[in-house]
DNA sequence: GCTCGTGCTATATATATGTATAGGATACTA
DNA sequence: TAGTATCCTATACATATATATAGCACGAGC
């Protein structure tokens, strides 16, 4: 709970570094609404005069704590460079305490929308797509899209970390928890849904979709795509499962 | 934006339905702490006491949201159910308008917390499940976990969709934007990330963090083996890839 | 015609919340 | 020791927000 960042002991840290901390922790909770300065001071311990002359206005703390996250995840993306770790493109669910705050807390934070989370998140699609391209170079039809599905799925589950806990009947913070959403993911990451024939399937079916609409233009048909087909366009067209 | 859920023509719905419709809107957007009663009614062309009168308290609002969310996609599973469509499990990502308002909606009450969203995930998650135990059963090693992960990706993902798009560089609720995320996903079903060497060593790997410590102590293992050392775990292990 | 319930607006009230300021305590420096 | 900058609290202020109430319009039923 307390020092969730963990670079100094417990009582040794500055206030600012408790307020900033308290910040992180209730920001990533409630998100930046949801926490009022005043709940942050107090689990800082602090007034809230004090969080206003480190800070600033609340959107200060707020920016504070986004570049303090996206510093330290640099680091932590520059280490396991260094150390050549970052080749795991599920890298992103490491199990670190810190590092899983600092992720809450990044998803949060792009939820509310806030720039740097949002460069961030390009930076992690940009660094996902370098690596299917070095990798498996030409194997899927769209690497950036694809990318961007992986963190986007991958960021969005721990934003649900509430929902995945009860599902899961441990907290996957808890090593209990985090061991089954473990294993979960290394399924899912290594067992498609979809069959070879489904997978052309769909991606017929979606070819035709394009093809029903020749031109966006503007909005000569905003739903009419959809219509017709629908039923499961998407990766509906498969009707039924091998 | 009008008639979100279209069932009536545009100004023919009750203002209570009016209300509701832009309450659906504005809680998506902002969150249920984001969104305040007076935009909503603002929204709706309507006073705030009128509101208030039809709904009573905000949690009022927002749990008539919810059951509006949860009897219309429960309609509309089973509609899919006797069609036969709900076999496929990326059902979820259907591409009608309305229907991708009312998982926003339901994706973002996750994230705040409703007690009807939180049903209403395990219910999904509870399908999910059946479904993997009839089309593969046996494939998984933990199909409830793999179940949950697949929603809680799903949903999360589309929580993130003003990231996603950005990322995207088109809308995914535009056709243009949701056909390169359609052909995305089916890649990301398809085409697995982690190859089955891969796959094999992170179990192991996982297992041995299982092992590492012995005894918890207290409960003697809600799941079989407890309890990892953590460090650098999770789909950690594989080191590098192939 | 009259009442009465319903849909609706306008306005008031209390609280929550962000913001700002005055001033005290502590430590560091000349 | 005196001064001063920094850290910190307490308090005041203004706005936003949820909540509550009073009252008006209008149609239904007696």
């Amino acid at each position: 709970m307390a020092n969730p960042v963990a670079d100094v002991a417990l009582e040794d840290r500055t206030a600012r570094a408790r307020i900033r901390d308290a910040a992180l922790v209730l920001f990533a909770e409630r998100g930046t609404k949801g926490a009022t300065v005043r709940d942050i001071a107090k689990a800082a311990g602090v007034s809230g005069g004090l969080l206003r002359h480190h800070f600033g206005p609340k959107d200060g703390l707020r920016d504070a704590c986004d570049s303090y996250v996206l510093a330290k995840l640099m680091r932590m993306k520059e280490r396991a460079v260094l150390e050549g770790e970052l080749a795991n493109p599920a890298f992103m669910s490491a199990a670190q305490p810190e590092m899983l705050l600092l992720y809450r807390y990044l998803a949060r934070s792009m939820i509310d929308g806030s720039p740097q989370a949002a460069s961030m998140f390009d930076e992690m699609v940009a660094l996902g797509e370098k690596w299917l391209e070095r990798n498996d170079p030409g194997r899927m039809v769209d690497p950036r899209a694809y990318a961007a599905v992986l963190v986007a799925m991958e960021l969005g589950a721990l934003s649900l970390h509430n929902q995945l806990s009860r599902a899961l009947g441990a907290d996957i913070f808890s090593p209990e928890g985090h061991l089954r959403l473990a294993t979960a993911k290394v399924d899912f990451y290594s067992k498609p849904l979809l069959g070879p024939e489904l997978a052309t399937q769909a991606h017929a079916a979606i070819e035709q979709l394009q093809v029903r609409s020749p031109e966006p233009a503007r909005a000569p048909a905003r739903r009419k795509v959809a219509r017709g087909k629908r039923s499961g366009p998407e990766s509906g067209p498969p009707k039924n499962v091998p």
